[in-house]
DNA sequence: ACATGGATTCGATATTTGTCGAATCCGAAG
DNA sequence: CTTCGGATTCGACAAATATCGAATCCATGT
């Protein structure tokens, strides 16, 4: 099993227990604690953009050394954001010669996503 | 115009920017705060639950006599969670007689689904 | 007018968080 | 082996946040 080049917690996402819309079932408590993490982790404008830049980055991945430059933050900040979407389990993380690669996780995403869902207006 | 029950920053909804998922396109830097903010308002396990509770009370709305109850934290804590809610534009408040109702926001939520909205796996 | 009950606001406090600089780690290239 | 550049971790600190109790507000009923 390739070891992760960065440290990463393992947070099963299969574990995550909560699928339907908030809008349809209470969400349980359990399922809130790490639901929540994932939207806290968005819960800022940096790392908003951050992750708006991994996941829409061509080819799926994107450089750190890309990501860094696009802010006027030292990089041990943006580091520390990356960690927070990597724990969150919103990004995965590969290092590759000097550089280290991140991706959206998709599956996360779409989670959220279906949580947030709100039936269309009935119709007239 | 009906005065606001409960004091409520303006906080035009249709002022938010944004509205292409963060997989296709970069967030702009200045709609990444508000959106933030809404996510950073369901980023705590408490207000998940809350949101929840509210977007899924039958006939849409819940009293806040009903919210307080479900949790063991004090009605001032609970208030202050609503607020910060309310604050983000994710829900709206009504007094009515001795109570405040609680409505969901679905404009907001819809924008925030469609933000984390990932595009279908490839067919094969 | 007064007392009552539900909800918010105010003031205080312990914890968490965002940010930075220094130190460290990890591959690659001399 | 040593050095170099990219990235993370460590340690520190100011700012934001979650929580509570007391005080206030607001509508109702006596």
């Amino acid at each position: 099993m390739s070891k992760p080049v960065v440290s990463s917690p393992p947070l099963d996402l299969d574990a995550v227990p909560c699928c339907t819309p908030i809008a349809r079932d209470r969400v349980p408590a359990q399922a809130a604690g790490v639901l929540a993490q994932a939207f806290k982790a968005l819960g800022d404008p940096i790392r908003l953009q951050l992750m708006s830049m991994i996941a829409s980055a061509p080819g799926g991945e994107i450089c750190v050394c890309d990501l860094t430059p696009a802010f006027t933050l030292s990089s041990t900040t943006i580091s520390h954001h990356l960690k927070v979407l990597r724990e969150a389990g919103l990004v995965d993380a590969e290092r590759r010669a000097s550089w280290v690669y991140y991706r959206a996780r998709p599956a996360l995403m779409r989670q959220l996503a279906t949580l947030l869902a709100v039936e269309e207006p009935a119709a007239i």
